[in-house]
DNA sequence: AGCACCATCCAAAGCGCTTTGGACTTCTCA
DNA sequence: TGAGAAGTCCAAAGCGCTTTGGATGGTGCT
């Protein structure tokens, strides 16, 4: 059933049909309600190829994936991130186009959205350190939402970020009040902008006090649970091992206490731990005591406000830059506790 | 630059670039060269939009994601799905069309995508029981691939599915066989129409040896990692706890694994437990040693052989019902080990 | 009565592509 | 040499919608 028919069957123009449809107001009432419940009876939708010709939008977001091609990996967050964008489309009649692509020739991808013109908009996940996605987007004249931020200083584009840098910075207030010196980053890889500014508040921090970062206790990679547990058992290994870890995600952290309870070390009185937590779904911090003591920013809220955003810019195209920073909270669990070189103090 | 655009850069008719650049007979090789030079220097690409018009393909692929409007969960398999065909959609210059959407109206969203034509077939994830699904796009005319199954005896679809009960009952097997006879089950929802199947293979394996299943050490529920804790922790504390735990994903376990040594029991040795591994990319199950006993079957490959699948029964509509079912193997980890009892034996 | 003014409807153009049905040239072979 | 066959190109229709620019008839007012 398609407009044409529907108009034939009313009687009408499809003109009429058209705009009684989208509530124009050069139809009467009266026959307003009889389109649309002949519209309703006979199951009619108009085609979305069709809208989106004649009118030049696609009502459609586009999203893309980078693979990483050196460990094929898909970043964990992006599940909960698009559930929350996605209830947003829904809500907004809008539809999410995803490509999944290997993260070399992104720019081939953003640029073929761009021309074939498949979707009004798209979100940058994941933005590295000084990402060529901005300009490229910018370029093209696409609109964009980043979540995250790149490179240092003002920023010319949209973003939704959460203050990675104060929240580690905070992270490490607090094992260093519990009297740990001996303080180990685990952290994600970082050509990704968000690793940069957590070590930049982890650094920050530990200087603040007088205590010189050791290199040795520094690791960055992608955020498995596998290197969480290799770097924390390698870490505990070596001759001067530390007393307490941050760590950048939760699937990491469940690595590193892995390799610590093999070491037969329990977490919260031997070593202490905090972590960023991203509120996945399936794999919540605990229920009502945390598990981890945890700097917390639902992932999900984010896709949420990422998605409300780019809509408000698609709308209001004219509109100043916009950008959002969240602030993390900070919880405490049950695996942070004082440094045991500080209890026999 | 659009197609006339190009075409009057060219001096020749839209008919002869567009045909030139699709690669039909009807033009000389000389031109065919100039055209494709041109369209490449002026950087242009068809408007999506007009060529599903025209053609009435789409090229796109849907994707209906369900969340849980009980828990607001998103099945952590999901990613490492769309992953997998992803790829494929990319090889293929398919897109990927995302619907996130609350399970309660699922139909609604499947009759949009069908009668709005914004894709060309769908992917069906999570089958439960009877799932209404295949009989409503049996209805539309939609071409479908389940990734699982549903109901009972011969089917009317296309499907790739795990051999989840015979999985299950070799993996119950193993713990038989290593002297259990407490074994719990810690699976999935039970409308899930593949924990249902899990728990058939479990039973099964179980009545084999005449051990009578105890519905105490059955459970099911979302798989997150608190379910798997609260799950192991209850059945750990009661009177006569179970000696071996059969997991239906690598996140439940943990929560199983946490529970377990919070009791500071230690798995492989005090308790045994074989989970059932879907590879995802970000929680391998150990990189030489397998951490987890288990059934192991690539998401990410059922992920592409779904999107291979369904692109070939658009290419041939005509064909028979396909379908696939993968075997998961069974591997040794260091999370199973001889039943106490056994070894008093 | 005569005029302007709404309210209500419609025909047709246009979005950017594919595809049908020729038209015109050049080759090929009896 | 002439007719049919290729080879090469084009004009125009059509996909299903929105939107522009009227047309028509009824209403209110002087």
């Amino acid at each position: 059933m398609n407009l044409k028919e529907l108009a034939a069957l009313l009687g009408l123009s499809q003109t009429t049909v058209s705009r009684a449809l989208n509530d124009y107001p050069e139809v009467s009432e009266i026959t307003r309600r009889r389109v649309k419940a002949a519209a309703r009876k006979n199951n009619y939708r108009p085609n979305a190829r069709a809208i989106g010709l004649a009118t030049g939008r696609t009502l459609c977001i586009g999203h893309v994936i980078p693979i990483s091609t050196r460990h094929e990996i898909v970043n964990p967050i992006f599940a909960d991130f698009i559930a929350g964008a996605g209830e947003v489309y829904s809500r907004n009649d809008y539809d999410m186009l995803l490509s999944v692509v290997a993260d070399d020739d992104e720019e081939r991808v953003y640029r073929d959205l761009a021309s074939r013109q498949s979707v009004d908009g798209v979100i940058i996940h994941g933005p590295r350190e000084n990402d060529p996605r901005v300009a490229l987007l910018q370029d093209v004249g696409l609109p964009f939402v980043v979540h995250g931020r790149t490179g240092t200083g003002p920023t010319s584009y949209n973003w939704v970020d959460v203050n990675n840098r104060r929240a580690f910075e905070r992270a490490t207030d607090l094992l260093l009040d519990l009297g740990h010196r001996r303080i180990a980053l685990v952290n994600g890889l970082e050509n990704m902008d968000f690793a940069i500014r957590r070590r930049e508040g982890f650094v920050a921090a530990l200087e603040k006090r007088g205590v010189a970062p050791d290199p040795a206790l520094m690791q960055s990679e992608e955020m498995t649970e596998f290197y969480g547990y290799r770097a924390a058992r390698q870490m505990l290994e070596a001759h001067n091992p530390p007393t307490a870890f941050l760590i950048s995600s939760m699937i990491t952290a469940i690595g590193v206490r892995r390799a610590v309870s093999e070491r037969d070390l329990k977490l919260g009185r031997d070593i202490s731990a905090v972590i960023h937590d991203d509120e996945l779904s399936y794999l919540r911090n605990g229920e009502d005591v945390p598990i981890f003591s945890a700097t917390r920013s639902s992932v999900r809220q984010a896709g949420q406000l990422c998605a409300e955003m780019l809509l408000e810019i698609i709308r209001n195209p004219e509109a100043e830059v916009r950008y959002r920073l969240l602030e993390a909270e900070l919880t405490l669990g049950m695996s942070t506790g004082p440094a045991p070189s500080a209890a026999r103090a």
